[in-house]
DNA sequence: CTTGAACTTGACGTTCGCGGAAGGTTCTAG
DNA sequence: CTAGAACCTTCCGCGAACGTCAAGTTCAAG
């Protein structure tokens, strides 16, 4: 399997699986051409790192514990630090839910306050 | 008061405030020498864009934003215009809460099912 | 064999919210 | 009057995660 169907089995663009490569989260084996050659490990594995980077964690973030993406399992000191990254992230996002929220209720009473008999009327 | 006793009062930087100005969120008025004047009308407003921004929201949502900042009164068919503008931004800020809500599950889900021992000894 | 789609590397462009330096003007204190 | 602090504009840089263009190679179909 070549980079576009590999990008596109993953949800992906072949650019973004080179700059993976490139940031060392992924090795693929080279076809004689020189063209990379990806099989189903490859793919899952992309699919993992996508959701992890949708989840909100960062390229560094996945490269620290890549070796255990590879489904072998988390134990000792690593799983640790991985349970560590993962849980400040975990942190982060609660915390601008939560400045997020309050904002919104800070947004919702000042148009409220001001724009009343259109809050009325718009809103049901 | 000018753009270095205006930054402190805000707790921004001058640096800040310049930018803030070339995205259209501020007006300050100048003196005959070309240096900003800031006036106490000018710093509340700069602490509310700070606050914005802290919060998660982008330059261009703050200024979407400017209207209802002013604190001057809107009327007749523009307060109209102001409020399903600002009544927009809200659903896009719940809409952001939203997005930012599932990743927070995702990647709690994740955890959770990849490193569940180090999940419970870790979170109490 | 030829054409064109897909691939290669390399390098530069993009967005966001500023930071910082260069080079020049203005303000303020002594 | 003069030193130096503060201000002005202009431009370059950063870091993340790619997009995009360029120029060349290789693959798949007809």
């Amino acid at each position: 399997m070549r980079i576009g169907d590999a990008a596109a089995s993953a949800g992906l663009t072949p650019r973004a699986l080179r700059y993976y490569e490139e940031e060392g989260l992924l090795r693929p084996r080279r076809a004689p051409s020189g063209h990379r050659e990806y099989g189903e490990a490859d793919v899952r594995r992309l699919r993992v790192i996508r959701e992890l980077l949708d989840a909100g964690l960062t390229i560094a973030d996945v490269r620290s514990f890549a070796h255990i993406l590879d489904g072998e399992s988390a134990h000792g000191t690593e799983s640790c630090a991985v349970g560590r990254v993962s849980l400040r992230r975990l942190a982060e996002l609660d915390a601008r839910i939560a400045r997020l929220t309050m904002l919104r209720e800070r947004l919702a009473s000042r148009i409220e306050a001001r724009f009343d008999t259109v809050f009325d009327t718009v809103v049901p």
